[in-house]
DNA sequence: GCTATATATAAACGATTGCGCATGTGTTTA
DNA sequence: TAAACACATGCGCAATCGTTTATATATAGC
């Protein structure tokens, strides 16, 4: 709620910009989404599921990490659905869920090696 | 820190998953990054640099939200090396600096369609 | 010099985030 | 059934984030 003028765009510009924008919807979800990758340790778990299936006793092994704090990432990954889970006895294994994470990871490491 | 036993995997196995992540500094940086898409506001910013060069005012106007704030984000999109910036005169406009940040927006778009 | 305009920055605020601790839930084994 | 194990969850706190308000800086025109 600002109402401010452009002063290089008409008002009729203004608007066919603003309506050209994703409906706020859309925009809420892919930034909860992408929100995802903000973070070292759910990169680092991306990273793990991304070669191969693991529990989540091995995940806090290797980022050598409190299983409460592993277990909370893994919720926001489930949530985001980035990842997906499936028991097995007392454990639970988990797996990437999705085709475009690799992807984002590698256009990520692409800019930050640049 | 917590010294958590792996259930399945050995501790050469975890030591070598271990090592093959990312360095830390690396993990930090592609974080830091991806951090930048995970609020609607610059993406919104982004999109809309994506199609134009656009001065300060300009993005004001169309997404209808203060100086301060915009300023604070763009300033954000500078350091994380998304946007660069050209004065001209009393005006600042802003560009895309990265041509993987469609590639990114687009594959997260793609999520939150399926 | 002064004023107006465009943008950047600093301080302050509420809101959100990531993790630790304690506890709860589900499963296996004794 | 009880105990042990694997994992999930609620709560709290310190830290970070996004926005607003106020102020500073830079440029243009007078």
């Amino acid at each position: 709620m600002a109402d401010v003028d452009a002063c290089n765009l008409t008002e009729n510009e203004v608007k066919i910009l603003a309506d050209r924008l994703p409906i706020e919807e859309v925009l809420q979800d892919l930034s909860d989404f992408l929100k995802v990758f903000g973070d070292p340790t759910r990169i680092r778990i991306l990273f793990l599921l991304r070669d191969r299936e693991l529990c989540v006793q091995d995940i806090c092994a290797v980022l050598n990490m409190q299983q409460a704090a592993i277990s909370h990432q893994l919720k926001l990954l489930r949530q985001a659905r980035l990842a997906r889970y499936r028991r097995e006895g007392k454990m639970v294994f988990y797996t990437l869920n999705d085709n475009h994470i690799g992807a984002i990871l590698n256009l990520g490491l692409e800019h930050v090696e640049e």
